[in-house]
DNA sequence: CCACTGACATGAG
DNA sequence: GCTCATGCCAGTG
């Protein structure tokens, strides 16, 4: 059962696509991007940590539904995940953003 | 090539 | 604020 789903591995590429369609200057959470690929939050947190094209994924751009940042595996870790969501016009203060003004929804 | 365990940046209660 | 439950991925034998 633990291996069952290997062969589904077509939801990390829907997740990919999903976060690549988000315009700048907008973020979306990890409930939002999943329920979009239809898989769970879990896995957007594995695809986003082992992505093997951090620089075609702007995993930045996914933040948790609180609004809170998260996490980044980029350089800089947090901190540079918070410095991209500035530089995309997104006001990512105290690690938190404004969902209500910058979610995007699929 | 097939099978199993560990690890994860979440979500909900 | 903490704990439990759930899905997908990567590595090893």
């Amino acid at each position: 059962m633990a291996v069952s789903n290997r062969k589904a591995k077509g939801k990390r590429d829907d997740v990919y696509s999903l976060l690549c369609e988000v315009p700048k200057g907008k973020v979306t959470t990890y409930a939002e991007l999943a329920r979009a690929a239809c898989t769970h939050p879990r896995a957007v947190a594995v695809f986003m940590k082992t992505n093997k094209h951090p620089d075609a994924i702007p995993c930045f751009r996914v933040v948790n539904s609180d609004g809170s940042v998260g996490g980044y595996s980029g350089t800089g870790g947090v901190k540079r995940k918070i410095s991209l969501l500035e530089e995309n016009g997104i006001a990512a203060k105290n690690g938190r953003v404004d969902l209500k003004k910058h979610m995007h929804s699929f």
